[in-house]
DNA sequence: ACACTATATGAACGACCGGTCGTTTATCTG
DNA sequence: CAGATAAACGACCGGTCGTTCATATAGTGT
């Protein structure tokens, strides 16, 4: 028998740990967050919870993981359903506002705060950190490929410099949404993105006016 | 007599201080950044230090007008000394890209460090940091609304969306270069920067090709 | 000479940090 | 049933955190 009840009630504690501790790991940072108020916060002691992990930076990486996770579901799923071409690239960046808008995490970004937490300390998180957000920039000039070979993009467009252009223009959405001035910051970033993708598509009725 | 040898020692003491605290904060964070290691790093005692300042929270609110004054000596002034329009803007982009590219402080860049960390914590210095990221905003639009007086910029550029663009895209700038790619991130910000502006400048001479 | 003040110190504080320990409870196996 | 094992617990460890305090030193005003 592989019932084993055990197992499944520890999975599902793993599972609510995570959870929470991404959600507190975007506002707080992976690093700034303590295990003891992560312990209160699940409702479990900070003992218990070394049955799951041999120590800190071990719930670290399994939190980048989940949040990876998550970000695909949340993201990168919704992206595919739509058609190939300038319209899923779209999709992909309208899906990232929608994350925010709807502040499915209450930091707002995940990736955002560690990057800024992790980016000059080396060691296993940082790396994770780095092959998460480099799969991510992958996967935005793929599809900005995928565009150009469908003729949807000006044949002469750089794959990297326009995946680094989305990227910057959602990444500021989320900073300049907390910080300062909440919905026109995803505004500007939509507009942006939008205007930018017309003004490359040979057939700009494929994206709406605005 | 007002010369008072110690004033003069305690503003030394005062300022080597702070600019430990903020080439820290740039990596650490401002709330990361510890009393204890501070108080090495700059060669004083953790206690000899509440002479200047009655807490941490008072320390990080200096740290932040230190920045300030930084990123206005280091930015702004060079943006001014270029001629006003569209090149006074795209010289307030390389002002800002060389500031990363020459590591002025070692983690890149305190305000982005900052923003990530406060911008869910209630308090002082949130608050001055909104302050400092919204003075900085006004200034970009007004160097923009500048340009399109001139007729260096088309009559119907959004200042409010053409600054948000510029400062996504900054922003950016530092996070991608310090975690990914280094030099690529600061060429792709350049170049996104620079073809945005020549295609709404009716003179494109202007400004540099590439 | 004197009091005064700004600057700095080392020792000590309570709180919290990540982590270890032995133990208990619940579940599965034989 | 007995024995093994996964999950969770409370108590506690050494260390670091921000902060306080009594004290020492040096520069200033009278």
């Amino acid at each position: 028998m592989t019932q084993d009840g055990r197992r499944r009630r520890g999975l599902r504690s793993r599972e609510a740990i995570l959870g929470q501790a991404v959600g507190l790991a975007s506002v707080e940072g992976l690093d700034g967050l303590s295990l003891g108020r992560l312990a209160t916060a699940t409702g479990i002691s900070k003992s218990g919870f070394f049955a799951h992990w041999s120590g800190k930076e071990e719930l670290q990486l399994d939190a980048v993981d989940w949040a990876s996770r998550q970000w695909r579901e949340h993201i990168v799923a919704p992206a595919l359903r739509a058609p190939a071409g300038v319209r899923r690239l779209f999709a992909l960046h309208e899906a990232r506002l929608r994350f925010y808008a709807e502040r499915v995490l209450p930091g707002g970004c995940f990736f955002l705060a560690v990057q800024a937490e992790f980016d000059d300390r080396p060691g296993a998180v940082r790396e994770r950190v780095a092959q998460a957000l480099h799969d991510w920039d992958a996967f935005i000039r793929r599809l900005v490929r995928e565009a150009v070979e469908l003729g949807e993009l000006a044949p002469g467009t750089d794959p990297a410099q326009l995946a680094y252009e989305i990227e910057a223009l959602g990444e500021a959405a989320v900073i300049r949404s907390r910080l300062l001035d909440g919905q026109h910051a995803l505004t500007h970033s939509r507009r942006a993105v939008l205007q930018r993708l017309r003004g490359l598509c040979p057939d700009p009725s494929l994206l709406p006016e605005d």
